[in-house]
DNA sequence: CCATGCGCTGTTATCGCTAACATGACACCG
DNA sequence: CGGTGTCATGTTAGCGATAACAGCGCATGG
């Protein structure tokens, strides 16, 4: 920096004002650092700026670490939307979602002077890890606990699954059957909410909940139950790979889809159109959740944390061909 | 760090000394110190650290924003194995791996000042904006230009290519078909000279490539081709949501697998197991190749940029349904 | 018994930058 | 025409750490 100043014939509180774009310096001192910046290659350094300034033009983000659909377009989304913004982005990822894998992914964020921080937080232990953040670092929370006092973005599962349950209840299927995620997923609660509510809506018998996780294994082990169940005719899981695993064990037993049994997915991964059928599915819309996700961050950065909003997001409904009514009704 | 000195009643270097794990201190006083450090909930402000020393503990990872398996598998194992080794990491994702985008990626890192850099460069473009990097950062590509002079990580595409060629010739088919990648990556390019090499050694006919990208959708194009295809038996497909598309056209048309054709993908995503049928693919082992990146990268880093090495991860086939012995020899 | 060296600790300078204040030139106003 | 702003710029201090050096006490050896 000296020796740009230097070269500029000026003093390098000149050139810092250049480059944070004060005003009150002269149009022509102006370029003459412009130009001695480009002649000399030089990039400022940011650690010395975010060690005078105390802030850091940093986000951190805590991610599952996972392949997991849903979490990894999220983790895509939100470094595109920070780029934009001209944040950086940090990554801690954790293998497991437990308090203290999550404490010390926040912890490393914290050392390294993060402006702010996002947290996917799909579970419940999540939740209780950043109980015990210190206060006053920016803070947002991805699919995390509606009842905690962290802003929060959220798809709204609720409506999605109310959507998809409420499909093939008006496609004529006297009820529906459920495949969930692992219950302590607040994402898996949440489907799980919307599908009773529909099926009470419509005065539709609640059939037993089929337990699972995310995985197509999981779904296919749902499905070779309910190959086994003639009066199951309708089913909505949790998310697009279970529903895969599903279609999968169905096609086995020649239950066939949507002939049969009809099958609505949540998620839309780029695949889903070419399941075999093509499947019906709830589509989230990660790049607005980042969007917010980071619009909320910012403003409290800039605010200086106040105000934790909540924003949720409605997401669509994507018909294939995996839905049909009833037999006894075709 | 003032304060934490004066509870613990030395100076500041000595608890910089401690934080260092510097010899020469004795172990009353290092205890004292930590005693303070915990008492105060002190943790070192690392850009002050970056500051002086102008090491910085971090790792940049330019990686292709996308939710393609491959890429996002491995951004999850960077993460994973920089954490191990202490360091943070910072992304930067771009949309398109053109040249630009790439320059822009980079720079954003160096601003940041980080240790080292780990390109994720399948394409062309890629390297060619790698050239013009400024020298004397530690880098190493993953998936790059084998010809080009950067420390280079890659799975060994041909090798896997060859073997789930051989695989089907060595069931019985006279010729195998490949439905490949985007024509400017070099996965995509390695495993088109896998299969060809495995034809031409087998001495078998080489049909004509049919071109796609990685997407399901260009699978089902390819398949609704394949299955007008009387002759063709045997298909490998440059990657697994490939397979799933060409499976979907292939059953639509009636075409049976692995009765009437076999076929095989690359990648082994999570739910391969639950195509229908069950998918032969090649499985890359995502962790190890992040593994060795990582300890190229950090190799660099201490010795000052030196010896850009190569190494090279030989894939798994991992046999499952898809494959049978074509309907002459059965 | 003093020179020497080692082990432990403190003092000072410094990294690259921005904030706060100081300065000088000039314009404007009563 | 002197007082008072305002603009453009320079000077100084300090962010929180580490590096380099200095100093002190004590054991060792000739």
């Amino acid at each position: 920096m000296t020796d740009v100043a230097r070269l500029a014939g000026v003093s390098h509180q000149t050139v810092s004002r250049v480059l944070n774009g004060h005003p009150n310096v002269r149009e022509q001192t102006r370029l003459r650092v412009r130009a001695a910046i480009a002649e000399l290659g030089y990039r400022p350094n940011r650690a010395a700026r975010a060690l005078v300034t105390g802030r850091s033009q940093l986000v951190g983000i805590v991610a599952l670490n996972s392949t997991l659909y849903g979490p990894s377009s999220l983790l895509a989304a939100f470094e595109q939307a920070a780029a934009e913004a001209g944040f950086a982005v940090s990554v801690a990822s954790v293998g497991r979602l437990d308090r203290r894998s999550i404490a010390g992914a926040v912890e490393r964020h914290l050392d390294q002077r993060v402006a702010g921080l996002v947290v996917i937080a799909p579970v419940a232990s999540a939740g209780e890890a950043l109980d015990e953040m210190p206060a006053g670092v920016p803070l947002v929370t991805v699919d995390g606990d509606p009842d905690r006092a962290h802003a929060l973005v959220t798809v709204d599962q609720v409506a999605g699954a109310r959507a998809a349950t409420k499909l093939l209840l008006d496609a004529g299927h006297r009820t529906v059957w459920h495949v969930s995620g692992p219950p302590d997923w607040y994402d898996a609660a949440g489907r799980v909410d919307g599908w009773r509510q529909a099926l009470r809506a419509a005065g539709a018998e609640i059939p037993p909940l089929i337990p699972a996780d995310w995985s197509a294994a999981a779904g296919y082990s749902a499905g070779q139950m309910v190959a086994r169940m003639p009066e199951v005719t309708a089913v909505f899981t949790a998310n697009d790979h279970l529903a895969l695993g599903l279609l999968r064990a169905l096609y086995e037993r020649g239950r066939r889809v949507p002939q049969e049994v009809s099958v609505v997915g949540f998620d839309d991964v780029p695949e889903a159109a070419y399941f075999i059928p093509p499947l019906t599915t709830i589509r989230p819309d990660f790049d607005a959740v980042a969007q917010a996700g980071l619009d909320l961050l910012l403003a409290q950065v800039s605010d200086g944390a106040a105000a934790p909003g909540r924003v949720v997001i409605e997401p669509d409904l994507v018909i294939r061909d995996s839905v049909a009514p009833p037999i006894s009704l075709s």
